[in-house]
RNA sequence: GCGAAUGUAGCUCAUCUGGUUAGAGCGUCGGGUUGUGGUUCCGAAGGUAGAGGGUUCGAUCCCCUUCAUUCGCCCCA
């Protein structure tokens, strides 16, 4: 028999108190954010039936990367990999009754079956937030703006990072009517464009021509012209006047009037393909060594009315917490966190009791206060608050139990007092 | 699912082209300097070298298999 393996399971990750407090840093930012623009916070169970997923995406990946069982009841269940069909069940559930536009959102966490690799992880923690029952373009920069405030309230500037934006409508539209491409070529083309920046621009070409056909040559042309535009009005005419132009340009107001300077018109960026109905976007780090995308989101019109009778309109977006991490990391943007002890007690000699009643009278004073009650030498119990990063130490000797005067020494600025119960409370309170 | 790199103490790494009882720093634990600083002094514990097999008189080192980690590809709902 093998000895047990203290490793997590293959892509998890245990978090000692030093991890979830930058967790609980970055869930905090998310949570703030969230409230500010009015979204409510909702839970939601983490199994859902497979069909669920199914209904939305191909059957295979449903197979390949959820992780899915049979229960007793011979139910076949799978545990969340994404909350959006989630959330859209809840919200078709309650159609008739919700007041609209609902704005909606959770931190939690999800599973996919599939190779861990730099910032992705089998099991990982997303913020979702969602607004439904809004059409138009506020709702689709209101999900953007969002982004880019919790961006800032991480510290990050804008040059730090680029919202690459495009819109479902406009592919479809480029794809089929100016390319003329069929289904089949479109959905490879779209592809092939997603992967543009993986690969060097002789393959794009040789590709996109094979996908053309016997069109390429007018084709490549055309696509050689695409991949220069800048801005909107950089389209060429026939695409400029498609509906969808009007609705991004106005989006851009938007986000201008918002004071949003750091986006971006691609053209290429296709997002995910599969339930996109209207605007897409991506946030993507501009740091060399992470230059990747950190978040995305988009309109996606379709999901709800797959629950109900009427379709609701839905735009969101989620970003991940180890990504966010990494960012946070690379930009050096993660604040030093402490302890939330507030202070460390090292009672010395034969206090222990003494020590311990103080320990209680804090407590009730509203400190977090750990007691030491090991009886070891006081350099010894010193080092224990460093390395815990305990911010304070109350040192309970005879002398301090005799005159009710006690040493505390603030580790972080290095200052030594001496003061009695109340001065403590406040020295610590500050 | 495919490819590449890496697995030696809790951590970071040594061990010269295969050769006695595999070492160091940090960390941990104990003790000293009779109640204060992480970077003081002394000491100790801690390893079937990821696992299994092969070649060899002899393997941490070479070969095979397997597992794990990391980085890519695919995919990314």
């Amino acid at each position: 028999m093998t000895n047990l393996s203290t490793q997590p399971y293959k892509g998890t990750r245990d978090y000692y108190p030093e991890d979830k407090r930058i967790q609980n840093y970055i869930f905090s930012v998310w949570h703030k954010v969230s409230k500010s623009f009015g979204y409510e916070e909702y839970g939601a169970p983490m199994l859902e039936p497979l069909e669920v997923y199914a209904a939305k995406s191909g059957q295979e990946i449903v197979n390949e990367q959820t992780y899915s069982f049979t229960d007793r009841g011979d139910r076949v269940v799978a545990i969340r990999p994404e909350m959006t069909p989630t959330i859209s069940r809840m919200v078709a559930a309650r159609r008739q009754e919700l007041a609209y536009p609902a704005r909606l959102y959770s931190v939690a966490n999800f599973m996919r079956y599939e190779r861990p690799q730099r910032g992705r992880e089998r099991e990982f923690w997303q913020l979702n937030v969602d607004i439904f029952g809004a059409d138009g373009s506020n709702a689709e920069a209101e999900i953007i703006i969002l982004s880019s405030y919790i961006m800032k309230e991480f510290g990050a500037k804008s040059a730090d990072y680029t919202i690459k934006i495009n819109n479902r409508k406009l592919i479809d539209f480029t794809m089929k009517q100016y390319l003329g491409l069929d289904d089949g070529q479109a959905e490879a083309m779209i592809k092939l464009f997603d992967r543009k920046d993986k690969i060097s621009s002789q393959d794009f070409t040789d590709q996109a021509g094979e996908i053309l056909g016997d069109q390429a040559e007018t084709g490549l042309s055309k696509i050689n012209q695409l991949l220069s535009v800048a801005k909107i009005a950089d389209l060429p005419a026939e695409i400029r006047d498609n509906s969808s132009v009007e609705e991004i340009s106005q989006m851009f107001k938007l986000l201008d009037q918002s004071g949003v300077d750091n986006y971006i018109f691609d053209i290429t960026l296709m997002r995910g393909f599969d339930y996109y109905t209207g605007m897409v976007f991506e946030v993507n780090d501009n740091h060399p060594d992470n230059n990747r995308a950190l978040f995305g989101g988009g309109r996606y019109d379709g999901l709800v009315g797959l629950f109900g009778a009427e379709p609701i309109s839905a735009v969101g977006m989620a970003p991940g917490g180890t990504m966010m991490e990494n960012f946070l990391a690379v930009h050096e943007l993660l604040p030093k966190l402490r302890s939330l002890t507030n202070v460390y007690i090292a009672a010395l000699g034969d206090t222990v009791a003494e020590a311990n009643k103080i320990a209680s009278q804090l407590r009730a004073a509203g400190i977090n206060a750990e007691l030491d009650f090991s009886g070891r030498k006081l350099d010894k119990q010193l080092k224990v608050a460093f390395k815990k990063e305990i911010p304070y130490v109350l040192f309970v000797g005879e002398e301090e139990v005799k005159t009710g005067v006690y040493a505390l020494k603030d580790i972080i600025n290095s200052n030594d007092f001496k003061l009695d119960f109340a001065g403590i409370v406040d020295q610590i309170k500050e």
